[in-house]
DNA sequence: TGTACATCAGTGAACGCGCGTTCACTGATGTAC
DNA sequence: TGTACATCAGTGAACGCGCGTTCACTGATGTAC
């Protein structure tokens, strides 16, 4: 490859960690085209060389940013004893570390809400990287030969985690930030205990 | 009181109630000051008679909607007998009701994660909001008379219903946003069965 | 191999728009005598 | 009671700022002969 497309490509890689890094930090508005650029050593000008337009690139970062968070988690725990691998998982996602801005973490918190309200031309995007998330967290529950209901509970479970951390998040600085953090590992494990009680 | 004065005291309720109705639906960056004054029926310009700033405006919304539309919703299941309160106040607030943009719902989904990246000098107010509610759903919970984990389910149970309504919200119109609802109470109700069966 | 021209990644200033906020003004209500 | 003035809730245009996007330009790299 010449040296320009290997320096146009190098450029294109910066400008997607740069808005993957902004967007996690500061949600979609937040992220700004001049600050992404900036972020990627480059300036305002040079951005519609690569993108269209900015939804676009924030389009094409959720499904990066999502995907390769929760990859890396269920890659944390792939090495793990099978029974042990959901308790570890919760507890990593769940945990100060991955509040306090985890430059790889799930960018869920910074952007779900944002698509639910003045953003709904993500949303088609974001629900595509769902689906993903439960068919993998699934595999992950006990098994109790109940499929839709171990369904259920996985999304329940993402639902669980994603509220905690964003909500930990929002009061960052308390004690109820913490303590947040603490009650969603809490009352995922009794769901859990409950469905393994269940299980025949 | 004098024309005037009753004049001016219909005019501030009307744009509290503006903006309430507004930052549900469109969040705080979404709730434009000249769209909350139209809403109330007035004029842009007018706004800095009746609040200091827009930030004073959303705090005082924050603090009016959070508290209002939980205390509703523990009201409406008072008469409920008390084995059945926590079942259907979760059933309601997860309700495909809720979703949809019940005007008198609660704001979390529309501003906890704004405030987690863009608003954090609503940090404060939203924190102090969420203790009261805390108090008051640890109340619905089965009795184990180990209070400082009865404190933890209720907190984790306000984390999953805000992730819940606020994720269904961002997916809305596909066939998720209606399992998460569903997978929410479903995970609710394992847990605090396993809550049950923990007590002495 | 060297030279003249073409390409193209990136620059930085400018544009248009929407927002929060300010301010001179209006006209109805209230007050003093 | 009537009249002249004061008050003040609300108007609507303007201001300043920040943002996404555009565009004429630059200078290094690539190509043709």
């Amino acid at each position: 490859m010449s040296a320009k497309a290997e320096q146009r490509q190098r450029s294109h890689k910066a400008i997607l960690q740069s808005a993957a890094d902004i967007v996690r930090q500061r949600g979609i508005a937040g992220a700004r085209v001049a600050d992404i650029m900036s972020g990627a050593g480059l300036t305002v000008g040079g951005f519609y060389a690569h993108f269209k337009s900015k939804q676009e690139l924030i389009d094409e970062t959720i499904l990066r940013t999502v995907g390769a968070s929760w990859e890396r988690l269920f890659a944390s725990v792939d090495t793990k004893p099978a029974a042990d691998r959901l308790e570890i998982f919760l507890k990593r996602y769940l945990s100060t570390t991955h509040r306090d801005g985890d430059a790889r973490g799930c960018p869920f918190p910074a952007i779900v809400g944002e698509i639910a309200t003045t953003a709904p031309e993500h949303r088609g995007t974001l629900a595509r990287t769902v689906e993903p998330l439960v068919e993998r967290l699934t595999e992950l529950l006990p098994d109790i030969h109940d499929q839709p209901r171990r369904r259920l509970v996985a999304i329940g479970l993402v639902a669980l985690m994603y509220g905690g951390l964003s909500l930990s998040r929002a009061v960052r600085g308390t004690a109820l930030s913490d303590e947040i953090l603490e009650a969603c590992r809490v009352l995922s494990g009794l769901a859990i205990r409950q469905v393994r009680d269940e299980a025949p």
